[in-house]
DNA sequence: GTCTATAGCAGGATAGAC
DNA sequence: GTCTATCCTGCTATAGAC
């Protein structure tokens, strides 16, 4: 599965060059011959080192997308670093600004949730090392950081169906962009982004309890 | 472009079947062999009616998804009916119900979703028919509805990016049907549905403005 | 490890009989 | 309008030289 962790060669530039492919086209839209080309190596290279195109698609997943979904976790972790039992705003704050701002160069993050959303409109088997590894933890982490801040009359089932919506959100915001500049009119600039975090932060904080955060402290 | 509006024939079963694969595989991963299969007719008929695999793409989006866009629309028109300004939780329930029970089955709502979420993702020129006709307006609408309820504080932007989440949590609950199972641990029967509705227009409501309708009326 | 060359097959499109 | 037969181009995958 995976070799040596120093090799700028052929291997990694084929990895490289295919997620960004794959999460512009599509698995089926990409051939293995427009990789290699951009890759520039050779077409049997992709056969070489991982067997096939489909096994390729799935190490692109496992050595480049999971990795990059856990600096996306940590630079959220990092935003609470110190706090034990941070504000819903602080919590909600953390969640869309490390998605839409991030630790990530824009290009990334359109790479990244471009790869996700395909991969659940199109579950390939990649779906299911995503919502195990990635997606069902941190959803955990989630409910347990806003938990004791809600009213108990705000079940579990309704904290995640929250918790559902905020991500909705944010990777409707990241993915459909050329949708919502349609719409807006605004491009996706820095001070735009800004305005989605805030935005994503506002409404989430609303629909979650439509409380403020400090009436709650025991 | 369209023929006689009576032919239960070979080409409307093709467009029928046509539009179940593209939402279910996406456009790349069909191939013409497996639809005219599927509407047990011969392989040259695609081309005979639509001159080309793009073409009947095209006119699926033409012929079935915008007019089922439009009972889509229709239903939620009719949800506020007699109603010159409808009162924001009525208009937020209307279009949650509208999308996630309304007028369609859920087969049909299903393939509705996927396909448009494909173009999103994916635009293939059927995009820009899409915006332009169905989403802008509506978009505006909702807008027009929604502005005289909330307070002059909130711009039109504001409203704006309101709206937009609000349609990326029906589209996702539509269309992540797979993933949400998994986190919730339930199925897309009319209970949950139902709950997702409430859900929706709950969480929007508040996120939107944060405070009861009826306060604000003059 | 990387290349060239090619096998083997599936794709969309088309010509022409009926 | 619908069929069969076929073209041609694209694909993935592999064999074997270097």
């Amino acid at each position: 599965m995976t070799e040596k962790p120093i090799d700028n060669t052929t291997r990694l530039r084929l990895l490289k060059k295919a997620e960004i492919l794959f999460a512009e086209k599509g698995f089926h839209a990409v051939g293995v011959r427009e990789i290699t080309k951009a890759a520039k190596c050779n077409l049997a290279a992709v056969n070489y080192h991982f067997g096939g195109k489909m096994n390729l698609y799935l190490e692109v997943f496992r050595s480049r997308w999971v990795p990059r979904a856990r600096r996306i976790r940590h630079s959220f972790e990092e935003a609470l670093q110190g706090q034990e039992s941070p504000f819903i705003d602080d919590v909600v704050g953390a969640l869309a600004h490390a998605f839409l701002e991030g630790p990530l160069t824009d290009e990334e993050r359109r790479c990244h949730s471009q790869l996700m959303y395909r991969e659940l409109a199109n579950p390939t088997g990649a779906l299911d090392l995503l919502a195990e590894n990635v997606m069902q933890p941190f959803f955990m982490k989630l409910r347990n950081l806003l938990r004791p801040h809600l009213p108990e009359a705000i079940g579990d089932d309704r904290l995640l169906l929250g918790i559902i919506s905020i991500i909705a959100m944010v990777i409707h915001f990241n993915f459909s962009r050329e949708a919502v500049s349609r719409l807006t009119g605004r491009t996706y600039d820095p001070a735009f982004k800004a305005r989605l975090v805030e935005h994503i932060t506002e409404f989430s904080l609303k629909g979650l309890g439509g409380m403020n955060q400090q009436e709650q402290q025991p």
